[in-house]
DNA sequence: GTCTATAGCTAGATAGAC
DNA sequence: GTCTATCTAGCTATAGAC
């Protein structure tokens, strides 16, 4: 067998960056091969669905970044005491939206042109987010109705806090959202 | 001079609705004439410039509607209580976005592939939601710096919670940020 | 002012050589 | 496994009849 040009994961990183950037009917094959390093055709080669089966593979690919770097340490509660966790976590989501210059893949690829295509991802992507936060809440000593209201507001301002900062071309807001959560975790 | 086939103001609301729904790439020149009843040929009649000029003038009627409904109400401090003010934008906001189903236009049009092309008009309807919220703040006794930052959460709160309604397919989660947004200026 | 027809281009996807 | 070349369908935009 002829050796692969470019690495699975590598690819994955190229996909990813033209999907959040550009959405699911705005990224082109032209662009997503050109991130690659590989020509369309090959893309096809190793997506033989094509578009589609590009973007769920970059919703699974950031999908597992997230469970071993957000999730697990927000869950593991055997691990390390509550209030070292949720840092840990939150100093995560600011690598993994770039400090607030990245766009959530899950919001890209929810506009309503491709939202029914995707639509069980997103709203499991959601839903474990909203899971891990409230466990960490209930730790913290929330009740657990105000834990689950505390996850969901917690989900909401990230995503809130991504828009708004692009819009004005202001990344400290992401930032400072990102330190009013950990402010309403830890001195609620 | 022949007649308008379709009144200005009821082809801006077709636009609307397409831009909203599939973002500005994603809105074809077929769909934008089928939400107006005119033909494509039609349609460059009134908007010479294309595309860009009739999401232009979907972004000045929005904005307008705003004005009127949401902003004025917030801003003119002589007209009655505040609480009353606020109240009212608030309900405004519920039907700018139908309860939370529909898309805000200025996110629609801030994905990256487009937001180069309207980004003054983006920053712009985002600093007026902030220093009309910042104002009733103002009123409603919060200090002037508090004001400022009750007004950036809420315009985070309101983005937000259209972001997770959509994707949870659960409108409930806007309605209540909408609540929750009522109780912290009124009683905080 | 609205329409049909079409130009010119780029999209997603495929065939087949190497 | 990767490539060049190509298909068809859709895109934005325009020309010109009525």
């Amino acid at each position: 067998m002829r050796p692969q040009k470019v690495l699975e994961d590598d690819i994955l990183v190229g996909l990813t960056q033209v999907f959040r950037a550009r959405g699911y009917e705005g990224a082109s094959l032209k662009e997503l091969a050109d991130a690659t390093g590989l020509k369309k055709a090959s893309l096809y080669h190793r997506f033989p669905s094509g578009k589609q089966e590009m973007a769920e593979a970059v919703l699974g690919h950031v999908s597992t970044w997230a469970d071993q770097k957000v999730f697990k340490p927000l869950l593991n509660s055997e691990s390390f005491p509550p209030e070292v966790r949720l840092k840990e976590a939150l100093t995560q989501i600011k690598t993994l939206y770039n400090d607030g210059k990245n766009t959530c893949i899950l919001r890209a690829l929810s506009m309503e042109d491709s939202l029914y295509l995707f639509e069980s991802h997103i709203q499991t992507g959601m839903n474990k987010w909203i899971n891990a936060f409230t466990q960490i809440a209930e730790e913290l000593n929330f009740s657990k109705s105000d834990a689950k209201a505390e996850a969901v507001n917690t989900l909401i301002n990230i995503q809130g806090s991504l828009v708004v900062s692009k819009g004005l071309n202001d990344y400290s807001i992401f930032l400072n959202t990102i330190k009013n959560i950990e402010d309403k975790y830890l001195n609620p």
